[in-house]
DNA sequence: TGCCCGAGCCTAAAGACTTTAGGCAAAAGA
DNA sequence: TCTTTTGCCTAAAGTCTTTAGGCTCGGGCA
């Protein structure tokens, strides 16, 4: 029926993103995948292990790729420039590719984890930081502050969250990077 | 079987909480559910729509049970008070109950979210900032930073993101709503 | 008290997705 | 060319969702 059509987990990977992207995420299934490569189902199955399998390879190339772009706009910038710089990659990822960045939340086991672009993102979001002036206790916390704003935004603004209030949420999406930029330069001290 | 047992739209919202915050809200079954009523699958659909009308009634209980909280949090409290008492409701009640609050994050159609107890909560964030001096456009952009660092911490931190670093998560919880009202008193003007 | 009717749960059934086991044929290597 | 590997297939079982239609329990009516 379709000899040899040339699956590879790679490939699997590459289409179930695009796929995620197309109609979401949690819709990815190892079923539409088989349809969209005019395969039986069966046949996947000697690629990726199982559907959560799946999932996990998306979620990990969805992390290359942001961190990839990441560490493009980062480069040659300093201060508040690559604080906005840093914040614009993950909110236009997530504007043109939404499945992709839906995957990139998608929870995966610790070791998983550690061995995947998450750590880079860490990395690159504690090198943004060495153009304000923080040690290292409040490093972390900036750190954590970052990615909770970031991820916090995007998240609610993809979900709508923000569709219903006035001001459109570009303004407020600078506004909020200002308010980070100047919170950075006069981080309150320890009590 | 198992004659009248007094299955009920409401019971059923319920049941399907308490079994989200067991095993998840993604894996909240109608299937599942009719297993613990011990009735037949069958039998919920007098009740329920379907499995995405269940989570919705989930979504929205744990709205009203979030917004009832902060309201409770938020009584007679003022400036800081108000927004650390604000934001350790939204990050107990996920640790508590991590199914009803991911149900929360559950995306509802517009007139659905318009009606829910969603507009309870910006309405209550933006009397917290009463307590700060900030005008209506800032007070909106406001509004969406700390929906968004509140979200945004509480998923990542529930997610296992903050988990593989050293300072503890409790450390830095204190540290950012710290800054954040550093931030707030100090709301750099527009440009 | 007895009857009746509707609400409440059931059986049946079809459709979709997941996953495993085992088979056949095409591609790759000797 | 022959053989081995590998890739996709058939078959099958299990789960979940959803709809259609049936039986009966329980409360209201006479």
């Amino acid at each position: 029926m379709a000899p040899r059509v040339g699956l590879t987990t790679e490939r699997l990977t590459r289409a179930g993103a695009e796929l995620a992207d197309e109609v979401g995420f949690e819709q990815v299934t190892v079923s539409e995948l088989a349809r969209r490569f005019d395969v039986k189902v069966a046949s996947l199955y000697s690629h990726v292990k199982n559907s959560h399998d799946l999932k996990t390879r998306i979620a990990l190339l969805a992390l290359e790729e942001l961190a990839d772009r990441a560490a493009d706009a980062l480069a040659g910038r300093a201060g508040k420039d690559a604080l906005v710089a840093l914040a614009n990659v993950y909110r236009d990822y997530a504007r043109e590719h939404p499945g992709r960045y839906a995957a990139a939340q998608f929870r995966l086991d610790p070791e998983t984890a550690a061995a995947s672009a998450g750590v880079r993102h860490a990395r690159m979001t504690r090198a943004l930081l060495r153009g304000y002036d923080l040690d290292e206790p409040d490093q972390t916390h900036a750190v954590r502050l970052l990615g909770s704003v970031f991820h916090g935004y995007v998240s609610i603004e993809m979900g709508g969250g923000f569709s219903h209030s006035a001001p459109d949420t570009e303004e407020t999406w600078s506004r909020v990077l200002d308010a980070l930029d100047a919170l950075l330069r006069t981080w309150p001290p320890a009590p």
